[in-house]
DNA sequence: AACCACTACAACCGCAGATCT
DNA sequence: GAGATCTGCGGTTGTAGTGGT
């Protein structure tokens, strides 16, 4: 056997590095012979320099028996999820339920697995997989090194419990660090019952999403306004969709509230990224004080926040250099996830559409059939746009005529595809919109116009980071989009980290 | 062909608990 | 019981491979 030099030298000076096979023949020859365990003995007696340590690592990563290698499969993925739904990042008890894989196979699938699903701004759980107390938390780091974390807890749960109709209260509770806590109750709750969940937010953000309002229609001390259903409480608008958008600049008054459209899966998804901590493209920034009044917005229409919400690529960069930048943007920002993964140019989604849709619903779940992931987009796709989907948009996207109707009119046949999703109207129309039929959707206010490919496109993506203030705190995979120059201060909240992402509190 | 960005994976490090002396 | 050593775990870093420009 031909072994390198260096794997004898200096005893005292232990080799570090990647393991040649002689070094792995080395040593499976010595457990063959003494048997696992006593690691430290290795060295000793096997002529390898290399520590007690890096030998069980090594056997037990790569060299014993009936390891698995390659891929994991579509069941062992779905196990994944689920064991660390339960456990949280014991990777060694997750490796113990998986024969064959091991525990840093386990951990770097998942690590890996969490920063794409971050990137792409998806849910880091599939809907249907509850969290539990004990579980997960994440961390991303911040520029300057720090650590955000997000305490996942039952939030899952929570939004599964959801059911139509069910009225909920919204309370403000207190304020801790800038933060926003607010808790959710069932309104029909006594006064001294647990909230089913608590919801931290970044002071001035509204961390309730667009839509939210038509999901949680009950919601105490709700008004609506010419913004947006605001939370007299805490200055938060459950905001609906926005409409009428022609011009690069949206001014507050400008949009109307247009339709409530939404399907049961889009619900439930709008609420889970309430309380799993994934960003939400829709999170609407209000400043209590001010109100949305004079801020303008980049063509902020509905299709600009489909757009937005998609994967984008080529920012990434951009985004490195844009907190450097100078720029008279003060204001809150929303922020968008980025992706560095898909072949997407900001404004060329009506060119490549069906590229790009595909790009993405494989990035979406790359283990379920691009139908269902089609599916579920389309879904996305009708809430985002109220129904304003281009027939172009809709045949890129493979829309067929059984989901749009006979005469494939999206806007005509809006109502029917909302609420007519695949499955069982009964069980997945919206919450509340069956038991609330005064809340019905708005669709009359919807022009039966469809948007243009560059209307889609909305805002160049470049423009935007060119506009991201000096000072800002930018997390690799958002960045700020909308400005507000109305005011010369960058407000203390923005500051890192309390913008970006909604916190959230253990129940 | 060279360069760059990005991903996946291997390996290391520090810490903590268990076990041994 | 105390200190030393071993073992396992989880976080982090380094690097090879790959694809795009």
């Amino acid at each position: 056997m031909d072994l390198p030099e260096e794997i004898f030298v200096d005893a005292g000076n232990l080799k570090k590095g990647p393991w040649t096979s002689a070094e792995d023949a080395i040593l499976v020859s010595y457990v063959s012979k003494h048997g696992e365990g006593n690691w430290n003995s290795v060295q000793k007696h096997s002529g390898l320099f290399r520590c007690g340590k890096s030998c069980r690592l090594r056997w037990a990563n790569h060299l014993r028996p009936n390891l698995k290698k390659g891929a994991f499969s579509p069941d062992e993925e779905r196990n994944i999820v689920e064991l660390h739904s339960k456990l949280g990042n014991k990777w060694a008890r997750m490796a113990a339920q998986l024969p064959g894989r091991t525990d840093n196979e386990i951990k770097n699938y998942w690590n890996t697995r969490i920063k794409r699903r971050m990137r792409a701004g998806l849910p880091v759980y599939p809907l249907g997989i509850p969290k539990c107390a004990s579980a997960a938390q994440y961390c991303y780091k911040q520029e300057d090194g720090r650590k955000m974390g997000t305490r996942v807890d039952s939030e899952s749960e929570f939004a599964s419990s959801l059911t139509l109709g069910e009225p909920l209260s919204c309370q403000l509770n207190s304020l801790h660090g800038g933060h926003q806590v607010r808790s959710f109750y069932p309104i029909t709750s006594i006064s001294d019952d647990p909230p089913l969940s608590t919801v931290v937010a970044n002071e001035g953000l509204g961390g309730v999403g667009k839509g939210i309002g038509s999901l949680l229609p009950n919601i105490k001390q709700v008004c609506h306004s010419p913004y947006g259903e605001t939370d007299s409480r805490d200055g938060s608008v459950l905001f609906s969709q926005l409409s009428d958008v022609s011009s690069e600049t949206l001014h507050a008054g400008s949009y109307t509230k247009a339709s409530q459209t939404c399907t049961h899966n889009s619900v439930r998804s709008a609420i889970a990224s309430l309380f799993t901590g994934e960003p939400d493209p829709f999170i609407v920034p209000y400043d209590g004080a001010n109100g949305l009044l004079d801020m303008p917005f980049h063509s902020f229409a509905p299709s600009a926040s489909l757009k937005l919400e998609l994967p984008l690529s080529q920012l990434a960069e951009s985004a490195e250099t844009a907190g450097t930048s100078g720029s008279a943007i003060k204001g809150p920002l929303m922020s968008l996830p980025l992706s560095r993964q898909l072949p997407l140019e900001a404004d060329s989604f009506g060119s490549n559409a069906s590229d790009f849709l595909e790009a993405l619903m494989k990035e979406a779940h790359p283990t379920i059939g691009l139908d269902q992931v089609r599916t579920d987009l389309i879904d996305q796709l009708l809430v985002l746009t109220s129904g304003n989907m281009s027939t172009e948009v809709a045949a890129l996207s493979g829309i067929d005529k059984g989901r749009w109707g006979d005469d494939i009119n999206p806007v005509a046949t809006l109502e029917a595809c909302a609420f007519g999703h695949r499955e069982d109207v009964s069980q997945n129309c919206c919450i509340g919109c069956v038991a609330e039929p005064a809340i019905q959707p708005l669709l009359p206010s919807v022009e039966a116009t469809s948007l243009s490919a560059s209307q889609v496109a909305g805002p160049r993506v470049d423009d935007i980071l060119a506009e991201v203030p000096s000072g800002v705190c930018m997390d690799e995979n958002y960045v700020p989009l909308l400005d507000f120059p109305s005011s010369d201060v960058v407000p203390e909240w923005l500051s890192p980290p309390s913008w970006g992402y909604p916190m959230h509190l253990p129940c």
